[in-house]
DNA sequence: GTGCAACAATTAACATGTTAAGGAAATGGA
DNA sequence: TCCATTTCCTTAACATGTTAATTGTTGCAC
């Protein structure tokens, strides 16, 4: 037996590049009918889904580290889809929220968007899925469960 | 039952990104001590593992699109890691090997690479982290098996 | 109060992801 | 031969990933 390398054909980074690229590629052609990135959208998404939020949970939330939030919002909020207000209690707190018409780019793809993850619950079964969805969990230290 | 948009918290491209920085996350530090990125490993892997071949090919293997590939083969080769060569027979081909040194960089960290490769396999169990991998393929379209 | 550590957010600098356009070489006819 | 098409690769432009440095704010010890 060996502590030899993988070979990179059996890579598990590299099988999650592939899987991500494999899954996000319909999720892209949906989106380029818009004027939003895929990563907009995922914000727009944790915006729609627990309401008004601070920046460093938005980040969390979303995956994104600071840096690149502080972009995807500031251009979010040039295209009007998302305000963000200070905290008048802590003022170096930062609250965002998503406008009417943000919603409305979510709510124009939500039944696209749901329709492409439930194709991926038919490729794989729905017994399946919950599996990698638990796999995938287990590789997340972040995820304390 | 519904047509709707999983949570955010059980969405499978967000579980990809997760579990993609938790398995990167090591790496990148063990290639914090080294003069190269991520990437930039990835593409050497590949050359050492399969030798001399063609951008095209590299591209394919390492899971990076053309552009991406063109940058970071002119800063490999800037660095003195890989070579690049016209194919004669067809001089739109360009070849790209790894060199000495190039290899030595692997050379160097593969037992720590590798060390790390078998954390992961631990963390899930050896079956799992089988299941996990082919169920990552069945996500990439361009795994034709 | 003053000074200092801790925190939230931004900015900077560089590498990569992504799409589109461009350039050079090979290919396949008319 | 000529030309359109295809193929391989590069360049450009913009968005994001990543790390480090910087700017405001807060809270706390003194």
């Amino acid at each position: 037996m060996s502590k030899s390398l993988p070979s990179t054909n059996r890579s598990l980074p590299i099988a999650l590049i592939r899987a991500r690229e494999g899954v996000m590629a319909p999720i892209r052609d949906m989106l380029s009918e818009t004027s939003i990135t895929e990563q907009q959208w995922r914000v727009l998404r944790v915006l729609a889904d627990f309401g008004r939020m601070d920046t460093k949970t938005l980040a969390d939330r979303s995956s994104l580290l600071f840096p690149s939030l502080t972009r995807i919002a500031a251009t979010l909020r040039d295209k009007g889809f998302v305000t963000q207000t200070r905290d008048d209690q802590d003022r170096r707190r930062q609250l965002i929220e998503i406008t009417a018409a943000g919603q409305r780019i979510i709510n124009d793809h939500a039944p696209q968007a749901a329709q492409i993850a439930e194709g991926f619950k038919d490729i794989l079964g729905a017994a399946e899925y919950e599996t990698l969805l638990d796999l995938l969990t287990r590789l997340d230290p972040g995820a304390q469960d």
